[in-house]
DNA sequence: GCCGTTTTCGGCCCGACTGTTTTCAGTCG
């Protein structure tokens, strides 16, 4: 089993008990196991021995650890079985509809014997859910309408491009509330997480309506509660969208609290009380004095803390860091960026002309960009040949449009390790970088070998895209990252971090480890229109999400101190 | 179930909103 599949246990584990009735704390301590677990930077499996896990987890005991071992080393949890008896698995589903926790779960099944979804609706439609105790009318039709949600849109989490366009859309509209005075995203979102799960939105207002106003927004479709300074709705994209007013003096504590993540904040109160403080979203509070809260700024100052850019707080070691260092990397900016060298063309799967494509890129301001059209082995893009790649290097030889344009190829890794083009190709271009688009179903060690034979061949200068997912859509290949990620360092092949928010590839999780290897990175949007050339903000709130600093990303530098890497 | 400068027991983050009651438990983030 992997970290994925440990941690979906651990979570199963959590449910169940929390459904039966257990400890809290007891609940909880699965739940938090599962999420350091899903963000653990390296594969459990490698880290067992005959004592154990190798290294300390924080979270994870004598007992969890030995379920770790017990999974990875049978494939199966017996404690997971052994609650499972004669518990309906349908009750797991039902937890996740909005509104019903464990206690409703519970009421339902003991009173009314209800075990899945389905049964849970034709309940509600025969008015026998408000019989029950503490239950009415309107708490039956709310269920009703969460269930309906549920079947709707309970599929994925929203993309990152998705959820930032739809908040800005809100912003546009709160902002014409004639009392707004500051207004903020805070959530995944500030954090720059692959998926968001609802958009939070932070503001400081005067007068009356605000509440009243956000709840009438056209997109809305759902008003899921409506309170004096926080209201949520659901819009019709399917988001939910959650709106805090607060005074201007919490704004700081209040961004603090609603930007997370949840772990980072608990360590965040930890160190408070240690302290002899509280830590709530009002502000740093001694007894009832707030000693901080305006700015997020403060309330770090005053915890002995250097601000700790959004994008790090996942717990994951930021707090330590900061305690020790008294000041945190100096995270890449998207003000770094000096020129995107993933890009593609009419020469194969891109939508706009090379001229074109050099305009956008000029207007953004960047010193040179890189046209890299798929090989021939993609042939569903129109992969080039090596006619077409001549032809393409005359076409840019001509341009002059004010900017550098790079010769280069996204040239596709055969099954063999080889590349689709020949040296003769290889040897003329400014970029070449390798990707691996078929063959993703090799099994680890076959795939680890292919890799590195890629990566080993001495024209290979940036890995496109390293572990292949797709966002919602498809699994990492199964490969040796570590191994790799030190062919790449002894063969000087940068690792990329694709800016695509379908792809966002380099994964994050394996930044750090990559950073510490010595590995060097490229942010690219492997832009297929123009459009997509603004999905570098994303790329870099990955490589901040990794502690990434511009120097460990070339395309921070001029084109000369680049390529400079490769020589 | 985890953890320890409150250390092997007794805590474990904290507040808003809702619905159903009538003082609060459940849910959420």
């Amino acid at each position: 089993m992997d970290n994925k599949q440990i941690a979906e246990v651990f979570n199963e584990i959590g449910n169940i008990l929390d459904i039966k009735g257990e400890s809290f704390f007891r609940v909880n301590a699965y739940r938090r196991a599962a999420l350091t677990v899903t963000n653990l930077p390296y594969d459990l499996r490698k880290m067992i021995d005959g004592a154990g896990i190798k290294e300390k987890i924080p979270g994870i005991g004598k007992d969890l650890e030995a379920k770790i071992v017990e999974m990875i080393e049978t494939g199966k949890c017996s404690f997971v079985d052994k609650i499972k008896v004669g518990f309906p698995v349908g009750l797991l589903e039902i937890l996740k509809i909005r509104g019903i926790g464990p206690k409703k779960v519970k009421l339902f099944y003991n009173e009314l014997a209800i075990k899945t979804i389905p049964e849970l609706k034709k309940a509600g439609e025969a008015g026998m859910l408000r019989t029950l105790e503490k239950m009415g009318e309107k708490s039956e039709s709310e269920i009703l309408k969460a269930i309906d949600e549920f079947s709707q849109f309970s599929s994925d989490r929203t993309m990152i491009n998705e959820a930032q366009m739809e908040a800005e859309r809100v912003i546009a509209y709160l902002n014409e509330f004639k009392g707004m005075k500051r207004i903020q995203f805070c959530g995944s979102l500030r954090r720059r997480q692959e998926t968001i799960g609802d958009i939070d939105i932070l503001v400081v207002a005067d007068g009356e309506g605000l509440m009243e106003h956000f709840c009438s927004f056209e997109d809305v479709i759902n008003v899921i509660a409506q309170g004096d300074t926080k209201s949520s709705v659901i819009m019709a994209s399917g988001i939910q969208c959650d709106l805090r007013l607060v005074p201007d003096e919490s704004f700081g504590a209040a961004a603090h609290y609603f930007t997370g993540s949840k772990e980072h904040n608990i360590r965040m109160r930890d160190l408070a009380k240690k302290k002899g403080l509280k830590l709530n979203e009002y502000g740093l509070m001694d007894g009832d004095k707030a000693v901080a809260g305006k700015t997020e700024e403060g309330i770090f100052k005053k915890l002995g803390l250097p601000f700790i850019p959004p994008e790090m707080r996942q717990n994951s070691g930021e707090i330590e860091y900061g305690l020790k260092h008294g000041k945190m990397p100096a995270l890449v900016e998207l003000k770094d960026i000096r020129g995107d060298v993933h890009t593609h063309s009419t020469y194969s799967d891109g939508k706009k002309s090379i001229a074109e494509m050099a305009k956008c890129f000029k207007a953004k301001g960047y010193d040179y960009f890189a046209v890299t059209d798929h090989s021939a082995a993609m042939a569903v893009t129109g992969g080039m040949k090596d006619a077409d790649i001549r032809r393409q290097w005359k076409e840019i030889d001509k341009l002059d449009v004010g900017i550098k344009i790079l010769k280069g190829c996204e040239v596709d890794i055969l099954k063999d390790g080889t590349l689709d083009f020949s040296d003769e190709i290889l040897k003329e271009l400014d970029i070449v970088i390798i990707s691996a688009h078929m063959f993703g179903q090799l099994d680890s060690d076959e795939q680890t070998k292919r890799l590195i034979a890629a990566v080993e061949n001495k024209y290979s200068m940036i890995m496109g895209h390293p572990t292949g997912r797709l966002v919602n859509k498809r699994k990492e290949m199964d490969f040796n990252m570590s191994k790799v990620i030190d062919a790449c360092v002894a063969n000087k092949v940068a690792l990329e971090i694709n800016a695509n928010p379908m792809r966002l590839d380099l994964v994050d999780k394996y930044l750090r480890m990559a950073q510490e290897k010595g590995a060097k990175f490229v942010i690219n949007t492997d832009s297929h229109d123009i459009r997509h050339t603004d999905f570098m903000d994303f790329g870099v709130g990955v490589a901040r999400r990794g502690w990434l600093e511009a120097k460990d990303v070339l395309n921070t530098k001029s084109w000369k101190d680049m390529k400079a890497y490769w020589i």
